[in-house]
DNA sequence: GTAGGGTTAG
């Protein structure tokens, strides 16, 4: 009970024990059990120390979920726990890794104003919070800046990330030079030689970073097993395989193990070459080696079969990886689509991508679609409707009406469709309001409703106790010329039940009946409910009658066709 | 006893 542990005191040992078995452990809810040790932890009197709160948000952030991780230092804060530099510059972290570098620099101002100086963790977390954002020119003006000014001295990580930045945006070269710089000073690179040697293997300068990797071990600099994997690929990529081999017995026999990764480069590389057999082996060998394939792996091998056009054996790889509970990923899925669309198997690669939605991944679903525009597939109205629905399944109206709304002038968005599906995410999200409003806004816009249109808006009439207006759009519905089907009448009849009015919905009961529409599950179940409140010579009682003994004759409905 | 950088799949 939360009474009791609210007095009990904070047991630190057995706090920190639990912040440590989550490290440590793995599995699908691993997040959850993170948050939920969270709740706990805030619920404790006194209160737990910003250092558990920060290692337990380092976990959080380990696991990718950063905006989690912001909210759950609001809440801190809230409850007036002080935050401290580390739990700043994690934040700042977050911030970085959501694109919100801007959000990075405004807690850099906090510090100084809180009269906390920034420390070199702050400053690289900004660099690097530019690198990621491409903006690798002002991470280099910050650097300089930094080290003109002499605000701060520049460690590994700083000369990592600059040079990374270097790298990513091209200038392999100046990254070179700014690592020939760091060989001159007091902090001397490491794994800044992996970077550049990768970068030159990218910028098919395969030859000079093979030299740089010699004159890193001269200057007994160890190579270590990304060093290795980088060369590979540079040579696998330009046809150099026998020397590919000879590095990868080269790493074995200086005690370096081949990783997952470097087996994944490999597979990858027969993969591209188009001899999947051999991809094939390479896995086998991993596994031999107990090195276990991940979803790159499975993933390489299905683009692989895929560019042979063997979609079949694509789908063996995919079943594969599904049993190991390995979950295929949107580059997984792009491939597979591909693959589909290469076949002409089009109705094939769009129920794949509805399929995406149903195993509640719409991040995946809306990555895939926006490239699907971005590499000129003219997304159809069928695509904004398979995202719509599964955004709103997903509980993401919100993001769904901004997409929506994003397309306002597209003359593709003035479809009944895309509003239905809109008005019914909306009201199940518990957003009625809404709702109604993309229904007055398609009546505006002159768009016929459909069947489906009034009974969405019927159901929230009736979710929010309005059945006069329910009932009075299921009238006006049939003057427009739209006829109410099953659907429509249960909605309402259900509800008049409900709601204890069953003179109302014997009318509507026996109207649905003569148009040769079934009570549902649901309505049956609210109609057999009522019977034993209701008199012997009530029409609902009939009514109930008359349709079990018609099922017990010959099970069929359409056979109910004269008035009770 | 907590924060920050390098290798892999479409």
């Amino acid at each position: 009970m939360n009474c009791t542990r609210n007095r009990l005191p904070a047991s630190t040992s057995h706090l920190n024990q639990r912040i440590l078995h989550l490290k440590n452990g793995s599995g699908p809810t691993k997040v959850n059990d993170a948050l939920q040790l969270f709740d706990e932890m805030l619920q404790r009197q006194p209160p737990p120390s910003i250092i558990q709160i920060n290692q337990l948000m380092t976990l959080i952030v380990k696991m990718k979920q950063y905006s989690t991780a912001l909210s759950l230092f609001k809440r801190v804060n809230m409850m007036g726990i002080p935050s401290d530099l580390y739990a700043i510059n994690i934040s700042i972290n977050c911030h970085c890794r959501l694109n919100q570098v801007a959000y990075g620099f405004a807690l850099l101002a906090t510090l100084f104003k809180q009269g906390y100086p920034p420390d070199l963790t702050t400053y690289n977390t900004l660099i690097n919070g530019l690198v990621l954002a491409d903006r690798v020119f002002e991470a280099v003006e910050l650097f300089k800046k930094l080290l003109i000014e002499k605000l701060c001295d520049p460690d590994q990580f700083m000369y990592g990330s600059v040079i990374n930045g270097l790298c990513k945006a091209g200038h392999t070269i100046k990254a070179y030079e700014l690592l020939r710089y760091m060989e001159s000073g007091s902090c001397k690179p490491v794994v800044q030689y992996n970077t550049v040697i990768d970068s030159l293997c990218k910028d098919k300068m395969v030859d000079h970073a093979l030299q740089l990797f010699t004159n890193m071990t001269e200057k007994g600099v160890l190579a270590d097993v990304i060093t290795y994997s980088s060369l590979i690929q540079g040579l696998c990529n330009f046809g150099r395989e026998t020397e590919a081999a000879r590095m990868l017995m080269d790493m074995e026999g200086k005690g370096v193990s081949p990783s997952v990764v470097t087996f994944n480069i490999l597979v990858d590389s027969f993969c591209k070459k188009g001899s999947v057999k051999d991809a094939e082996l390479a896995v086998q060998a991993m596994v031999r080696r107990g090195l276990n394939p991940d979803v790159i792996t499975y993933s390489a091998l299905i683009d692989g079969y895929c560019l042979r056009g063997e979609i079949d054996e694509a789908e063996k790889v995919l079943d594969g990886m599904v049993e190991k509970e390995l979950v295929p990923n949107i580059i997984t899925y792009n491939s597979l689509i591909n693959g589909y669309c290469k076949k002409k198997r089009i109705g094939k690669a769009m129920r794949l991508f509805q399929e995406i939605q149903h195993k509640g991944n719409p991040a995946a679903a809306r990555e895939l679609f926006n490239e699907m525009q971005a590499k000129g597939h003219t997304p159809t109205v069928l695509t904004y409707g398979i995202l719509f629905h599964g955004m709103c399944k997903n509980s993401q109206t919100t993001d769904a009406l901004a997409l929506f709304r994003s397309l306002g002038s597209n003359e593709l968005m003035k479809n009944i469709v895309l509003y239905n599906i809109l008005i019914d995410g909306c009201n199940k999200c518990g957003k009625p309001n809404l709702a109604l409003d993309l229904y007055d806004e398609l009546l505006l816009i002159g768009l016929k409703p459909t069947v489906r249109t009034y009974n969405a808006v019927i159901r929230v009439y009736c979710q929010e106790g309005l059945l006069g207006k329910g009932t009075e759009l299921l009238r006006k519905m049939e003057e427009n010329g739209c006829l109410p089907d099953s659907f429509t009448y249960n909605i309402i009849v259900r509800e008049l039940l409900k709601k204890n009015e069953p003179g109302e919905a014997e009318i509507l009961l026996e109207e649905m009946i003569n148009r040769g529409f079934m009570p549902d599950h649901a309505t049956f179940e609210n109609l057999l409910v009522r019977i034993p409140n209701v008199g012997k010579d009530s029409r609902l009682r009939t009514i109930v009658l008359k349709l079990t003994s018609v099922e017990r004759k010959d099970g069929k409905i359409s056979n109910i066709t004269s008035p009770c």
